[in-house]
DNA sequence: ATTAGGGAGAGCAAGGAT
DNA sequence: GATCATCCTTGCTCTCCC
């Protein structure tokens, strides 16, 4: 076994769809998003810009940064073009992000004799031709390594960890650096002292647990181990679908809170059908002026991605959750449907010995069961039926 | 003092089923 | 009939990722 997995990432993704759309944009120091920073460029992260950083401060930090508003709508397209090269490259391909995935060239290798290095170079130069974006490529025998090769790699760079190499590449490196050690954890090890991989995989299993609970101990021993047995998983599908909204502090009208629930209900439901899939946990999450947050949940007898049924249960526990709403002041509201199933296909066979139902309940029903976006035959009426009603415009 | 919007997953408590 | 052990599901919080 030796370097065969390729993680590609693209680089301040958002602010280089700016950068390729606008040339006045190109060399500059760029800020996507204007309350919180979606992305900078390479310009803009010179200056100490950081993702999700607060819009006041990296206006401070870098005053010649031109802020842009995203255009999310740009960003998925130009994803769906970067994945077509990742799949015209190997079937097995496993997104991760809208910007980034890994790629497992062993068998390709195998077949055409072409090293990960090459193909990972070809990879590069396609992206740049046909999409016009800057791309990382780390390439190893492991995810992890592939993953940190990438990191280490960026910006518009190549990085390959070879199999003999992998414990001199992988200790001196911070732990901040090791792939699910963000703020919280980092604090903790440095408290202990600990702040290189190699410091880590001093520790044992045991101490480890002790200090960061079981999954995360026994997680963090292997990887500073450098063992890292997890395959490329083509076709991953996400396990829920969301949407919210940030509404600032100003205090919102009860009634304006309920219809912007209506809105993310709808989106969600509407994004489900899109994706046939249906789902039977609606999670309510929201956030408050103080900066807490809490979440509310309900898990349906039946999956669907039915907008009205779905928006019962989400409406359902928002006025549960009013009293506390009402108190703290909300500053964000969203709406998530967890448990995804496939929608099926499939033929509702409704009884005869009552009157026919309204064509809207048929539809209803329909949609309930199987998720889809629209019946395209009723044949109760013997002809195409448009069922696709939303509840509001695009 | 403060962050959008989209996600995954662990830990834990409580209750039901076996 | 009462008690115990265990597993699973649900609901919620926290951490982490891009």
């Amino acid at each position: 076994m030796s370097e065969s997995i390729l993680h590609a990432d693209l680089d301040s993704f958002y602010a280089s769809v700016e950068q390729r759309d606008d040339p006045r944009l190109r060399g500059r120091p760029v800020i996507v998003g204007g309350g919180v920073v979606l992305a900078a460029s390479y310009q803009a992260k010179a200056h100490g810009v950081r993702t999700a950083m607060g819009g006041a401060q990296a206006r401070r930090l870098c005053p010649g940064a031109i802020v842009v508003p995203p255009r999310f709508e740009a960003y998925t397209e130009a994803s769906r073009a970067v994945f077509e090269v990742f799949h015209d490259t190997t079937p097995l391909v496993e997104g991760l992000s809208i910007d980034e995935a890994f790629l497992e060239v062993g068998g390709l290798r195998r077949l055409t004799g072409e090293t990960p290095e090459r193909i990972a170079a070809r990879l590069r130069a396609r992206v740049a031709e046909q999409v016009g974006l800057p791309i990382t490529v780390g390439v190893a025998r492991t995810k992890f390594l592939a993953k940190v090769a990438s990191r280490v790699a960026k910006p518009d760079g190549l990085l390959v960890v070879p199999t003999e190499g992998e414990l001199a590449f992988l200790h001196p490196l911070p732990v901040r650096m090791l792939w699910g050690v963000g703020e919280v954890t980092a604090g903790k090890l440095h408290g202990w002292g600990i702040t290189t991989v190699a410091e880590v995989a001093e520790l044992t299993e045991a101490t480890l647990v002790a200090l960061l609970g079981r999954a995360s101990g026994r997680h963090l021993h292997a990887l500073a181990h450098n063992r890292d047995p997890r395959v490329v998983q083509p076709g991953r599908r996400r396990g829920s679908i969301g949407s919210q909204r940030a509404l600032g502090r100003r205090p919102r009208p009860w009634a304006e809170v309920e219809t912007m629930l209506i809105g993310l209900v709808d989106r969600v439901t509407r994004r489900m059908r899109a994706a046939e899939r249906i789902g039977r946990t609606v999670t309510l999450r929201l956030r408050f002026a103080d900066y807490t947050r809490a979440t509310r949940s309900h898990t349906m007898a039946e999956a669907t991605a039915h907008t009205q049924t779905v928006l019962t249960s989400a409406r359902t526990l928002l006025r549960a959750a009013r009293p506390m709403i009402d108190s703290r002041g909300l500053t964000l509201i969203g709406i998530a449907v967890g448990n995804l199933a496939e929608a099926s296909t499939g033929q509702l066979t409704l009884p005869f010995d009552r009157p026919p139902p309204e064509l809207d309940t048929a539809v209803d029903l329909a949609r309930t069961r199987f998720g889809r976006t629209a019946v395209t035959r009723g044949v109760l009426l013997g002809r195409e039926l448009d069922a696709d009603m939303p509840m509001l415009p695009d």
